[in-house]
DNA sequence: AACGAACCCAACCGCCCAACG
DNA sequence: TCGTTGGGCGGTTGGGTTCGT
């Protein structure tokens, strides 16, 4: 049984507002204030549904409203939002003065996804899509085990013949992957991974997750990231689980600091020197683009400093790789309180 | 200049859920 | 307890704009 419409459908008007309309819809508001969408347009005059009067409101018509490009920290908190809570539109408004959800919502479909599928990060995940390099099943050791495919193709990627031995390396590139699934790692496997780690470092133009720097020979710009400290879960994991654990998780971020998901993505391009962003920001401070971003501090998200917003996509996009996509919680991030957002029942 | 493709974003759609009688 | 209602949400659409050839 479908829900009866919010309105009679016949006889309101559809499509764009006209600026009589938003007046209408303005003038009343400001003398009678919000409360009952049904009756407000009839009450204000208006061939409207409610329901489109309060999205017009709401989005577009508000006092309150940030109009124009979004600036560069609102981005970065976007992201990093995203990656706790997923889609959860309203939720990352929340946490945005002046922006509407659905304005968040466009802007992640029509910049920020795109810029990071370029970038070799999964909107999604927002770990890195190592499935572009046919490299996806190293992301988890036990897909790896399965597939001789990422054996294949990253030997043909790196130019290897014959192919490594993927269990080798499995070994090589996870020793703290393998570290997460088990929480007693066998040593020797450890010991083990760094032996062979060490003879693919030897390959000619390839590093592992180890080398503070990776470069893909093949990629023109490619960001791959550095796995820096050890985190409990996917940050997937977080927005699409029970209440229960998003409390758990709530409450261990408020109480004492867990080391969040976090990488630290290099900006690497063909005709481009490495960036060596783990060793010294010196780099990135002959950019100006970059200087506002040289602190690797996890507050310098909500931090005061002057933000220089990078002009072009492509400033952006280096900037992400450097500094955006660290999953760490700010210290001024409450979990908490945009958790309430989503669910007040603590 | 003309055309099609790609992009952008305001607005709509349909579902969900809490409040209420 | 159940049905109805209002509000809110995320996903999708479609028309206008920009870009590329």
């Amino acid at each position: 049984m479908g829900r009866a419409p919010c309105c009679e459908k016949s006889g309101l008007k559809k499509g764009p507002w006209t600026p009589e309309e938003d007046q209408k819809l303005v003038d009343y508001i400001q003398k009678h204030g919000y409360g009952n969408w049904r009756t407000l347009p009839k009450n204000a005059g208006l061939q409207r549904c409610g329901k489109s009067c309060r999205l017009r409101w709401t989005n577009y018509l508000r006092p309150d409203i940030k109009r124009g490009r979004f600036s560069f920290e609102e981005e970065e908190t976007i992201i990093q939002l995203h990656g706790i809570l997923g889609n959860k539109w309203s939720a990352i408004a929340a946490r945005l003065p002046g922006r509407t959800d659905n304005e968040i919502k466009n802007y992640w479909n029509t910049h920020i996804r795109k810029r990071l599928l370029r970038m070799g990060i999964d909107p999604v995940t927002h770990a890195p899509r190592l499935d572009l390099l046919d490299l996806s099943s190293f992301v988890n050791p036990c897909l790896f085990n399965n597939s001789s495919w990422a054996q294949v193709n990253l030997s043909r990627l790196l130019g290897i013949d014959p192919p490594i031995d993927p269990e080798q390396l499995r070994l090589a590139m996870f020793p703290l992957s393998s570290q997460h699934q088990n929480s007693n790692p066998a040593p020797q496997n450890f010991q083990e991974s760094q032996l062979i780690n060490q003879q693919i470092q030897e390959i000619p133009g390839f590093t592992t997750m180890a080398s503070p720097l990776v470069q893909f020979p093949n990629e023109a710009q490619v960001c791959q990231p550095n796995l820096v400290d050890e985190f409990p879960s996917n940050p997937t994991d977080l927005s699409s689980s029970s209440n229960s654990q998003m409390s758990d998780l709530a409450s261990s971020l408020k109480e004492d600091y867990v080391p969040f998901p976090r990488y630290e993505y290099n900006y690497c391009s063909s005709d481009q020197s490495l960036i060596d962003r783990s060793s010294t920001n010196s780099a990135f401070n002959s950019h100006d683009s970059y200087q506002s971003f040289a602190s690797s501090s996890p507050t310098a998200m909500n931090s005061n400093s002057t933000y220089i917003t990078a002009s072009t996509e492509d400033e952006r996009e280096i900037s992400y790789c450097s500094d955006v996509l660290k999953f760490e919680l700010p210290d001024l991030l409450d979990v908490n309180e945009f958790m309430y957002c989503q669910e007040p029942r603590w």
